[in-house]
DNA sequence: GATGAATGAGTGTTCATTCAT
DNA sequence: CATGAATGAACACTCATTCAT
């Protein structure tokens, strides 16, 4: 634990991450330039790019952060011991969270799987997210003890829940002004509602 | 009287934005230039500018036209007498065919109240595709006989059938994979589970 | 007298040049377009064409009617019959009157003659301006009775009391915090104290 | 301690805005681009970038350079211990130097004393050079003991040289051909007419 | 290993001018 | 004769990426 001379690349990359999303989750991913990706970290512009091969591949990197973050909060909240309603909350707070860490990233979430990757260009950490968001599946799948219908029904929970906390997040101040409810509470009901999917 | 030779600036518009929305359901809204369009169309890029201020309201005349669609793709498939479970899945196969046909604005349709117009400027489009998902809305609840729980029910139905909707898209190939199914015979089966919402 | 059916070109150009004068005097001749001139005179740009050879044409056309302007200001304000001091503030406040009128292009008056038309494009209209700027030349050098001396001395007459003028426009704000004088007040006390140059 | 071989940013700067001055003098501050300064400079056009903020900033730059060329000129043609004659022709000397160099500021020496900062943006090149036209001002005053009368008679001064020597360099060719006079030989004899004002 | 410096390839937008009708 | 329509040529400014030191 003495004093750390030369950093291992993982710090650098972490560090100019952590910059990134701060900057990502601010302006989005477009908006933000390398240059302020560099700055708020510390570095040189062309540093960066002894850490990440381009812009694309901070991009990917922090996706699959976030992924393994979901992973994490919906493993967290539930449990096998609990109903199958605490189990359904769980994941449902799993990705409230989520949301509120990386927005920019939600759609990556709502995609979940990331296609195909036969033909473009992708990084690995590409496929890692693929696999965590494979992972994330199974874990469902098993958690619910979901037999032949588990795909569907997954996907349609899934898909749910991703597209009616995307909306809360855009229809806030209408949300509040319509129901004089926060949005935490508001989603409440709303997830309410949505179990009797599964 | 006679034939015109002339085209009405509605057709050139027509025209540019067709262009525009082919090229922005391919490529997305932001990758795509101004040139681009203009080739497309068949003008010159300074051409553009006579029928259309600038690019972001050719952005905004197809958000428009796409909730146009989107409400009388919905108004057609579904009738008060018609049962909750035919209107609902009308709702569906009306969503379906506006992802078809705009993509790229399924986000502006995942916002469908659109929010504040006191401060920003805006276009007249803009202000007009608010008062069109209004309409949804009010169709929407009346449709379905809604009382105080109107906005609950309807913003779980609509955010979850746009995430639904949303994640198929993406997950195309995942879905014929998994179950053989087309995404059209599979996002089908979605919705059934999803009416219980309702 | 009666209803005129046709107007002759020479109406049509007073027209676009008037409309063109306002707005250059408020912007300048460079931030003014065609169109914007076109639009003020409520011709289109096209028919702007069928007047003028292009811009430049305009501004030339208008330098020509600013220069006989200020022939007719000189003329108008001075006399052989009055003493040379009377002359020299008359030709000082034709020369400011100009200034109000057509102050973009108080730098032509400047050089009052210009210069050598062998090599480059000009109009007819700049020749013109020429001939008028050689007529006012003569016409002092005949007021004041100038002989051998007399070009030095218009030259720095002339120069002198446009200098003078175009300063005094520029920090009318400065001069009214220094000597609590307007501009024209002020000015009046510079003209008496170059009047010893003549 | 050793030879630099890295160029210091000040140098770069120094060579753009040279490339800049050559191509202003020629055709004006608004038609050359900064691509025609960039070329001209041996630079890319995005690399000015990175030693001005803008094309203003290069005018700006400039702008001060020109200003303290024109003080320097003055106080090294005059001296308290000369007599008025002498240090009057000695700020004619000066202008006439600084009009050859920077011709396309002339206006802004014209100006001299600059206008109002406090509501429009400007760089600090823009103070720096109203802080220069200042000490301009105020060395003049003291140098010819000017009491009162100091305001009124330094403008007229510092208008009517401006004015001559503008007027003499847009009329070189007209002055050989009336009076068969370098434009040098004749301003002298106007700047000894001038004398008399002061 | 770190970086200062450089840049190619865009971007949306403007405008004087032309020409077929 | 008048003009709606079309456009080539610019133009200031940006940014992800490269590379010599």
């Amino acid at each position: 634990m003495g004093r750390r001379i030369k950093e291992e690349p993982i710090v650098h990359r972490e560090r100019i991450a952590t910059a990134a999303s701060e900057l990502f989750k601010e302006h989005g991913t477009t908006k933000v330039t390398v240059n302020d990706i560099a700055k708020k970290a510390g570095y040189s512009k062309a540093t960066l790019y002894t850490y990440f091969e381009n812009k694309d591949e901070i991009v990917s990197y922090l996706a699959l952060k976030s992924m393994s973050l979901l992973k994490d909060e919906i493993i967290k909240n539930t449990d096998e011991s609990k109903t199958d309603k605490e189990n359904f909350l769980g994941i449902c707070k799993g990705l409230l969270k989520y949301y509120k860490k990386y927005p920019m990233y939600f759609d990556f979430a709502q995609d979940t799987i990331n296609v195909d990757f036969s033909e473009n260009k992708f990084y690995n950490t590409d496929l890692d997210t693929y696999i965590v968001g494979q992972e994330i599946s199974a874990y469902i799948k098993k958690l619910f003890k979901l037999g032949d219908e588990a795909f569907v029904t997954t996907f349609a929970m899934w898909g749910s829940l991703c597209g009616v906390i995307k909306l809360a997040a855009n229809k806030e101040a209408f949300i509040k002004k319509e129901t004089s409810k926060s949005k935490e509470a508001f989603l409440s009901d709303v997830f309410n509602i949505l179990y009797k999917v599964v």
